[in-house]
DNA sequence: CATATGCGTCAACATGGCTGACGTAATTTC
DNA sequence: GAAATTACGTCAGCCATGTTGACGCATATG
């Protein structure tokens, strides 16, 4: 192929792919530790998933849940399933609309959760820090520009005052 | 608990948060076109993590992809048995230690490569555009702290000069 | 020569996706 | 107020991709 004009170097081939290595390696990295406890207990990361969202978002209904994970109705069903009958989820009907079914963590879902989440902020505090704030914005602004921007909206949404 | 001491702004937990979720979204959304031409093709994301590292890596022995992916053998030779028998993927007998079987692509092996590489190039090329170069490189420093330090050689090895 | 290493393979199993079909309660629309 | 739509539950079966355990063979290495 010709010389693709002048690009920055930033953009060339091999600094593409050194994202996508990095971006790999760091989130099966992040999550690592977190798996271990799931296994422990005889969840998956898609009952850890679940468990994050509902967490950070109380009450959500199970629609919003299915359109943040992408997946089928089935597959989340087996999964909060599990999840209801370890007693870790609850549902409580929707005030607006009955049909609704608003997920929440009970207790022991939420001290769950939290453990999880001390597996995942441990790694990302060192990360964080070893970087600095300047480098944190940045890793921001690289993984919010690989969202589309139709589904930035609903990704903001968590980070909504709770 | 106590308050925490004084923890810089980025190190608290929303923060810590808003990294988890970008990082899952990115990635999700990144190898989400990817994931398409693999379905067309019968193929799926594991099929990809192989073709992309013996494209990477040209001649590299079964036993550090293995190290590379993480997975057991059994795993992969499955993978890799589907892709030598679609003519992808080819194997020779390591020269300087008879018993390696060293991995390359054919040329249809590379040519599906570059489409898929293409896939995710695009949606990388335009966070990065959008982000610059400032924040591509606090992208990598954040990701590069997510690894253990004594994984990164494996991974800076990809890099390296071919 | 004995042992260790790199790889291949058989068999069985778990997780977590998927499609398709069908049901029920509640809401919305005409 | 009847009809259509929506939100959710559920049964049944399939597929992709990971796992463990066991065993075999060729080649290196001490």
């Amino acid at each position: 192929m010709p010389s693709a004009a002048a690009s920055p170097l930033f953009l060339r081939e091999p600094e593409i792919r050194r994202g996508i290595e990095l971006l790999y390696f760091g989130y099966t990295n992040m999550v690592k530790g977190a798996d271990v406890r799931l296994a422990e207990q005889g969840f998956g990361r898609a009952h850890h998933r679940a468990l994050y969202f509902i967490a950070r978002r109380p009450d959500m209904p199970i629609g919003d849940l299915l359109d943040l994970l992408n997946i089928t109705k089935q597959s989340l069903s087996r999964v909060l399933g599990e999840l209801q009958a370890r007693g870790l989820v609850a549902q409580t009907v929707g005030t607006r609309d009955r049909r609704q079914r608003m997920l929440r963590l009970t207790a022991a879902g939420a001290a769950l959760e939290t453990e999880l989440f001390e597996c995942l902020r441990d790694g990302v505090t060192r990360a964080y820090g070893h970087a600095g704030q300047a480098a944190v914005t940045g890793f921001w602004q690289v993984l919010t520009g690989l969202i589309p921007p139709e589904d930035r909206p609903l990704i903001e949404a968590l980070q909504a005052a709770a």
